[in-house]
DNA sequence: AGAAATTAGTTTGTTATCTAACTATTATCG
DNA sequence: CGATAATAGTTAGATAACAAACTAATTTCT
């Protein structure tokens, strides 16, 4: 070995590509999946909806989903586009704006959720379950390491 | 519990999001550190070319980074204009190009490990080089069925 | 040998995201 | 109270990736 190699970068840097490769893989094909008008953004939105109830402002679900207040302007703009949410001003402060699921949301994602179960079934069954299972706390410790970092540099914390 | 949740389906998604958060979150940080004039991609390019040799051609590198040809494309092209690749015409076969990262290329490589290696070497500090020693075999195998089995889609297998 | 299929690289057009900057509204503080 | 800060949402502009379609060169197959 004439140079030193840096071996602990090395593993910060193997971490982060296989999990670049992962999400773009995965993005890729969960398009695919879940409908012809739906993509995985507006998907999670109107599921986060659906399961834990509307009325959230869209930057407080920019936060949820680590994403930037412009971004979800666009994805709450094409799911109001659709008809799966509406959205309401708010009374009390009327900077705020809060977002419901509609009836045709709740059928659109009952619709796509029906399309992915399929697919994701059949990730379980081949790649196992409890390598899963492993994997889910590993990435949830190090996205919540992530995060905080980056709220304490923008001194957000 | 009114509706039998799909807890397998959420056991999926809940991974995915995980992942898509970190690499989110890993790309605006690392981009941060790397260079004022280097992208992740474009780093990570011209790493692979350092360590393991140049003389590969876009379309290879395509493949080893799971992007696109185009993509690949665009990378080589704006390093190329940075003067860290120069890129050489196939003779055997015409249609093909060889990339070799340059001097200067060696350079900016060097100097974007140097800038990036503190951040790292935190990133390992804090958050454990063990929990990510657990992590990257778990993320390698989920790539490599991921990555499998689209190639077995495309029928590329 | 010649037609058809494949491959390498590129061009074009689309999309999702980001940052920076703007408007309107509310909260804070001197 | 009134000026200044902060906050919610949006708009504008940039960028990095993708898919589809194209050109040129090579390989395969009949």
């Amino acid at each position: 070995m004439s140079e030193p190699k840096d071996l602990s970068a090395d593993l910060v840097f193997q971490v982060f590509n296989e999990i670049g490769i992962i999400d773009s893989l995965a993005n890729t094909e969960l398009t695919r999946h879940i409908a012809p008008n739906l993509n995985t953004s507006e998907f999670a939105v109107l599921n986060h909806l659906a399961r834990l109830g509307g009325g959230k402002t869209p930057s407080w679900l920019a936060k949820a989903f680590q994403m930037t207040r412009p971004s979800m302007t666009a994805i709450v703009s094409k799911l109001s586009a659709k008809g799966y949410v509406r959205v309401e001003a708010g009374e009390k402060d009327r900077r705020e704006k809060f977002v419901w699921i509609t009836d045709a949301g709740l059928d659109a994602r009952r619709d796509a959720l029906q399309r992915l179960k399929p697919r994701l079934e059949q990730v379980i069954a081949d790649f196992g379950a409890e390598r899963l299972r492993a994997l889910l706390p590993l990435a949830m410790a190090f996205r919540a390491y992530l995060d905080e970092e980056r709220n304490e540099r923008d001194g957000l914390a």
